[in-house]
RNA sequence: GGCCACGUGGCGGAGUGGUGACGCAGCGGACUGCAAAUCCGCGUACCCCGGUUCAAUUCCGGGCGUGGCCUCCA
């Protein structure tokens, strides 16, 4: 089975070769922890969570490393905290714990490592020195920047020659920069905002850029150099970007990850998802309303590449979907995927034509192998099943009531009667009760 | 304004230089006393205009539309 993946880089598709086949190392920004996480921050954690499936699948589920942080400083969330008089700490903890509950709900893995920013500091600080010396970051003003044109390949992964940044710049540049283009590697803390030690011999104290610390955090639990950096599109830049700037420079590589992989954008019933809109959507909320499965069915229906459009009919269909599979899985299931499944994923993770896959599974013969591929993806027939339980419409009539027309009608048939049982079964109909005769005899349901 | 994506049937959504995936909805048939459920079958879709080609939805150029990014806002 030949995995190829998409490099945002080389913007081809290129086949996948790991490093180390006996360690085969993907890292993925994660959350900034401040507040509930939206429909759109769950793309990504999906998306990757197929892939770390897929990759573990491939290369042995002790043989994959999947690193993804957690980001607990940050302006955000210093102003939070304030706002809410509680403490970093708790503000960071809080989220972080409602954020690993919605994730598990949709059915993803624990990554194998979630490293926390503030937990690795020294690194930072050792990078930033490291750029120091090398004469490609300086200090200047009490912060330490990145000297962007001490890079020359600087603005590959989001193909923007740098003249034309320069030139396209519209805010105000900083006037410690020496090139406008620099971006901070540390800074001094504002009075109350967490700070540490700072680096470069610096007096007052001060907090890490934003960028640093993912080359920080993938550098001590992967290495200098890995396979897989991920993330949304909206990261190539400048956060990506500085990410190999910074990278690539402290460590002498051309390369920080041998493959960059970006998730499309999420809209919201075909509009930009935003407070402003009143359409912001938290994942809490969508599992207020849908089973995480349905969720995650519905966020594998389109290509990650692609842009995604978050309907109620997306998730309707979804459900169907989903339920359709455990209805047509049921028995035993076979170890392993679906090879045509399998086959999809291998091709840029191609989950739509995955899925596609799997309705063609939904015969006698492929219901073993459906059984499998739902597992592979951490589908879960209990919490559907819950779920629809839960959901299911309350009949107009008490159940033995339903139970007595029925027998009435079934009575009235046996006679031929039809007149009378048509009239039964319309009456239950107009009260939203619909009747299902077979060899066994008549069930009864609510229509949805 | 600059850069980067995307634009497929009623809806969702893959894919491909030449026999039009898949799902939902719809239509027809089987089954049924009639239905429902189920099963089987059915769709001359590829934003517009040029170009390349024997042949373009697929490649190239332009246009229009939508979205993303454009420095310490993530």
């Amino acid at each position: 089975m030949d995995l190829k993946l998409y490099d945002t880089l080389t913007r081809e598709k290129q086949p996948f070769v790991p490093l180390d086949p006996s360690r085969v190392r993907m890292y993925v920004c994660g959350p900034t922890v401040y507040d509930f996480a939206h429909i759109g921050n769950a793309r990504p954690v999906i998306v990757f969570d197929v892939l770390f499936r897929l990759l573990r699948h491939l290369y042995g589920a002790d043989k994959v490393t999947y690193v993804r942080n957690i980001t607990d400083v940050d302006d955000k969330i210093n102003a939070r905290a304030a706002e809410r008089g509680t403490s970093i700490r708790d503000l960071t903890e809080e989220t972080y714990r409602n954020f690993k509950e919605d994730v598990s709900a949709l059915g993803c893995l624990p990554p194998t490592v979630e490293p926390r920013a503030t937990e690795h500091i020294d690194e930072m600080k050792t990078l930033i020195e490291r750029l120091v010396a090398s004469g490609n970051a300086y200090v200047a003003d009490e912060h330490v920047l990145f000297s962007v044109p001490s890079m020359k390949n600087y603005g590959e992964l989001s193909k923007r020659p740098l003249d034309e940044m320069i030139a396209g710049a519209r805010v105000d540049v900083a006037p410690y920069k020496r090139d406008p283009m620099d971006f901070v590697l540390w800074k001094p803390s504002n009075r109350g905002d967490p700070s540490w030690k700072s680096p470069s011999d610096i007096r007052t104290p001060g907090r890490p850029g934003w960028h640093i610390e993912c080359s920080a955090m993938s550098w001590k639990h992967l290495g200098e150099t890995f396979d897989i950096h991920g993330g949304g599109i909206d990261l190539v830049f400048p956060h990506h970007e500085n990410e190999i700037a910074q990278s690539c420079c402290a460590f002498h590589t051309d390369r920080m990850a041998s493959t960059w992989m970006h998730n499309g954008f999420l809209q919201v019933e075909g509009e930009k998802m935003s407070k402003s809109l009143g359409n912001f959507v938290t994942i809490r909320e969508v599992l207020a309303d849908w089973p995480g499965d349905v969720a995650r069915l519905a966020m594998l229906s389109s290509h990650y590449r692609q842009p995604i459009n978050w309907t109620l009919k997306g998730l309707e269909e979804a459900e169907k979907a989903l339920a359709s599979f455990f209805d047509a899985a049921s028995g035993g299931a076979d170890p392993t995927p679906a090879p045509a499944v399998l086959e999809a994923l291998a091709d840029d993770l191609n989950t739509p034509k995955a899925i596609a896959e799997m309705h063609s599974l939904k015969n006698a013969v492929g219901r073993k192998a459906l059984a499998g591929t739902l597992g592979f993806f951490g589908f879960r027939r209990a919490e559907l099943a819950a779920w629809r339980e839960r959901h299911a419409p309350q009949p107009a009539l008490p159940a033995a009531d339903i139970e007595s027309r029925i027998a009435a009608r079934n009575a009235a048939r046996k006679d031929k009667n039809f007149a009378e049982s048509d009239r039964i079964r319309d009456e239950l109909a107009a009260m939203g009760i619909v009747l299902k005769d077979s060899k066994d005899g008549t069930t009864w349901e609510v229509a949805r």
